[in-house]
DNA sequence: GGGCTGCGTTGAAGCGCTTCGACGCTGCTT
DNA sequence: AAGCAGCGTCGAAGCGCTTCAACGCAGCCC
């Protein structure tokens, strides 16, 4: 600690336990064996020494970074907080296998991808908000970075992916309101962008829920919709007005529950007296809204989680599925009821 | 393009060329002058060659890692936006400065930034969600790392510091509405967690607050309140119990802006005729509530900006000024005009 | 026309670590 | 008693880049 500089370097620890660099190294890594006495030698030390492995030079060498480049469009019309809970999953686990996270963000496009692949910044990616076509898979493809997407593109061959299964989920909350006998209801979905930029989960949840209420013949009614206030009056206006046999909805739009709530409230519909809402959306939500929403949670850890975990695999040259959707489950909560009458 | 390890080397290309690895190297880095013929045949052999310089390499030769460690606690109290304005603020202009940005979050605590500066990972740190009485403090003081905190701790002595004035921000709130004619304010601040953990911006805003209003000899109400509806509707009306009179409220919490003016709402108070609301915040949250809100904003992306540019100068050993607070800027809407009678 | 200056280029020495091959030694077998 | 295996340690060669000192050469001055 008296030095200028401020590190102490493995070769001084080697000269200070009397031992040569490699014995250091080994002592450090455990890749051979070491006598006892070396061993209690060196890191006494590395103790007394303050020594601390130098991330840049173990990088070069080793040709492992340790690091995990995670790649965060965020764009304004996703949900932030489930962004943030994956992201945080994701640091959280990284360190637990020894890696750090850096954060990428979506201004510089595909890019960013190509200079942290090209560089070797970083050991793997990690890929959210993943779009049906998206740009940054062709990279991916002709790259030897362990790469894991966090959502489904339209065409996922030779890539990795972990993603709730949002085909089953759709069809889940139709079934859970069928099955209370509902028979005509409304999917208030994601903004219009969301669904025009070929978001893989927002179609997905869309194909599911529409082909179950076909199969169980139910009718369905589905509309984009933004977050704001006005635009769910808006919306569930229009939905009434063409529909008003409507009894059950399901919505997909985090920002939007807690104004859809009120309007109906204000509309005199009792939740879930006349008419059940199902959310699809993070659990903390679903759990705090003004009525307490029966819902499938999106798991946000565990999907960062897995993403990790994967990508660690993959590092260690492991077979790695191909694809992982996570199976939906459902809580019902004071929501969803049968319908009236 | 075509080898196996899918990496061209700086003395591939410079065997390419026909020239040393050292005039490579000065021709990407531009410290030394070099023809134009050769530069020209560097280059181009860069470009047929598909030659990317190695970071992990770069870094270890020239003690730059090109990396900015971001250590952002997230606790669950503050308010994720801001944050996130912040941290994409700072990665956009990290990378204007051809940094990246390595994420660290909360779980590890102070051992994070040990970690990180010991190993000499990043070049630089930058500190969110700073408290009065930060554990990380010491550790950044007695080293070396360039660090950039966001936020003002108790003794900011030997740190570089940056954030909005909130001690101002406060007395511009309170000035606002004196200059209106005023007399009685309720002050609604943060939750009463981030009062007891001793954050700097929310205490400095109270002392803003308060010592204006004694100045101006107007009465004021400081009630700490949580972010959900029910908290708000309490804390107003103790408030309007305790202190008939009232109409002003200066609000320090996100959260609580919309279910404030609803409640204010439902007890028939009309904003402004009955009560001014003067809100400090993020920009968007004051402009899109249901009553455009007469505000101070936050500047998220200011201080990210900020807090890396500094960092960089730091990096480049020029000087660096040691606090560098923003000066609060209060914008009028529609929520502050002259009290009742 | 000899000495200087300064430009363009080079070779070599690192940066701090990992890892491979080799080597001496002990203790076992036959 | 010779041979062999395996353990513990070491030396050296990188990893791919930066950077310093040095050097040849052209052009300038007086």
């Amino acid at each position: 600690m008296t030095d200028t500089t401020g590190a102490v370097t493995l070769a001084e620890v080697a000269r200070h336990a009397g031992v040569s660099a490699s014995t250091v190294s080994y002592v450090l890594s455990g890749k051979r064996s070491i006598s006892p006495s070396t061993r209690e030698r060196v890191e006494s030390s590395i103790r007394t020494l303050g020594y601390h492995p130098n991330a840049r030079a173990r990088a070069l060498a080793s040709s492992r970074s340790q690091i995990l480049a995670l790649m965060m469009p965020l764009r304004t019309d996703m949900y932030l907080p489930v962004m943030m809970e994956i992201a945080v999953a994701v640091a959280t686990t990284a360190r637990s296998h020894g890696h750090d996270v850096l954060l990428l963000t979506g201004e510089e496009g595909p890019a960013a991808l190509r200079r942290v692949m090209a560089s070797s910044l970083a050991d793997a990616v990690i890929l959210m908000d993943v779009e049906t076509d998206d740009e940054r898979l062709p990279l991916l493809r002709e790259s030897e970075l362990p790469a894991v997407l966090i959502g489904l593109p339209g065409s996922p061959d030779r890539l990795t992916c972990v993603d709730l299964d949002f085909e089953a989920t759709g069809a889940l909350c139709v079934e859970h309101l069928a099955e209370l006998g509902h028979r005509e209801l409304a999917f208030v979905g994601e903004a219009t962008a969301v669904y025009e930029r070929h978001t893989g989960f927002a179609e997905r949840t869309v194909r599911g829920v529409q082909s179950r209420a076909r199969e169980l013949g139910v009718r369905l009614l589905h509309r984009p919709c933004d977050g704001d206030y006005a635009a769910i009056a808006d919306t569930l206006g229009r939905i009434f007005d063409e529909r008003p046999g409507t009894t059950g909805v399901v919505v997909q739009n985090e920002p939007a529950v807690e104004p859809l709530l009120s309007v109906l409230r204000r509309q005199g519909r009792a939740v879930p007296e006349d008419v059940s809402v199902v959310a699809i959306g993070p659990e903390d939500i679903a759990a705090r809204a003004s009525v307490r929403l029966t819902s499938v949670a999106v798991p946000a850890q565990e999907m960062g989680r897995r993403a990790v975990e994967l990508a660690m695999s993959a590092l260690a040259r492991q077979p790695v599925p191909r694809q992982e959707l996570i199976a939906p489950s459902l809580t019902v909560r004071a929501s969803s009821g049968p319908p009236p009458g």
